[in-house]
DNA sequence: ACTTTGGTAATTGTATCCAATGAGGGCGAA
DNA sequence: TTCGCCCTCATTGGATACAATTACCAAAGT
């Protein structure tokens, strides 16, 4: 353990390397939900000692990612669909109120954060589609060694974080903000999109256009309206895809 | 999510007790919002080494207490009268939700310890008004030792505290419910209700006694605009009772 | 065959030691 | 006198050693 990983990026501690490392990891599903993990493994494959180790996981415990019992150990969090369905109508309530007061305060600069983000998930959009025929590797070559090279999905799945995020710095509200970005990351741990067919980013896509649209009109009410139905219908989209876990 | 509402566990943990020592520090004053605070120093004073008082900290930092700024050391967070209002403004969109949900699917076990909560602190507001002519102390001795007695204020914060999770528990919807308790949380930092006059306790009691009537005739439109008007009043009264930080 | 109990091993929680780094003060030069 | 640089030091971050507790397994008795 005292092999210190030489390429430690510099002025970054390594309890914040372990927690994003183990962050990811849960967004991405390599530690599924109900999964025990161990301070020394994990110490072990981040080559760092159990004191940052433990840092970061009291810190996904606080964050709602794994559940810590005192002396037992720490699993990933499990959600039940209940969970799920509660996180949605909760972030319909934040988002669209988020909307409502983009719509009244926007900016420019909001406004054309937003359209270089949708422009950039349509992009996306059309390059997962071309993939859709080909198989699930990369169009370059296909290589998939530990140096993350990014699907379209894995693109789509971060540009639309930033859009949600950019509308919510837009409202004005920091805390409002705040809760719902939490709500978004945790919500997003059983989301891969993968599976999901071509009409439900359509949908998707339809709605974040009307969006800006609103935003752009500075019509609250609208914008308001127009997010409630985006989150609730992507809730029924992931709720009919199936969610991997038992519920 | 992690808001762990109350301890519900003794927890055996010398870190779990460091956490309690200081939020409680926090919430009551003691520790002040700009106050730097050092990990050797709250060690001593808690009788434990650094190990659990860090950990502590860790946590404190995720919901939102304090600042942790890399290697340069930990700060009581402030809070400006902006962040303030903009908790108590999603507070009032949370809450208010809430309500509404529990003026569906109350049970008469919710509606009872409401009731009873509700009678306690009518009981805390009389005595507080009996005990402002007569001094600060308690009624009983006026014992002021370490050993804490609480003061009618204490009691009145700390009924008002479980009336509205009593709420919030009732509404079904426990993401929901976790979002809001935060806040609340987060909110009553700055928030000691010494100085209030009699008539703002009035009229908070008055909007309780509504909101049980509203929730017991099961009308969630009408249960959703009391809360709304109560948290909104709430802020009002303590906006112009003049917060003591900067802002 | 099932249950209960005791022991062992593994893992967490805490303490202490060492390294690294930012902060503040003192000294020197303009 | 004031500005700037360097040095020391206080404090945080990380590693490791140690203690305590829990979970699992096996063996024996009913």
């Amino acid at each position: 353990m005292s092999a210190r990983n030489g390429q430690a990026k510099p002025g970054l501690r390594a309890a914040d390397r372990v927690y994003e490392e183990i962050r990811r990891g849960i967004l991405k599903g390599s530690l599924k939900p109900g999964e025990k993990i161990t301070e020394e493994l994990l110490a072990e494959r981040f080559g760092a000692s159990r004191t940052p180790v433990r840092s970061a996981i009291v810190r996904l415990a606080a964050d709602g990612f794994v559940d810590m019992t005192p002396r037992s150990g720490t699993v990933i969090k499990h959600r039940s669909q209940r969970d799920i369905a509660d996180i949605y109508e909760v972030r319909a309530l934040l988002e669209s109120a988020a909307a409502g007061l983009a719509a009244r305060s926007r900016t420019t600069a909001d406004l054309d954060a937003l359209k270089s983000l949708q422009a950039a998930m349509e992009e996306a959009c059309r390059a997962r589609d071309a993939n859709e025929c080909s198989g699930s590797a990369g169009a370059a070559g296909g290589e998939r060694s530990d140096k993350e090279t990014e699907t379209p999905i894995e693109t789509l799945s971060r540009l639309n974080k930033a859009f949600h995020h950019r509308i919510l710095d837009a409202c004005g509200n920091a805390v409002l903000a705040d809760s719902a970005a939490r709500l978004m990351d945790i919500g997003l741990i059983t989301n891969t999109y993968t599976t999901l067919p071509r009409n439900d980013f359509a949908r998707a896509m339809s709605d974040h256009r009307m969006l800006i649209t609103a935003i752009e009109a500075g019509d609250p009410r609208w914008a308001e309206a127009v997010m409630r139905s985006h989150v609730f219908g992507t809730r029924n989209t992931l709720s009919k895809a199936g969610l991997p876990q038992s519920g």
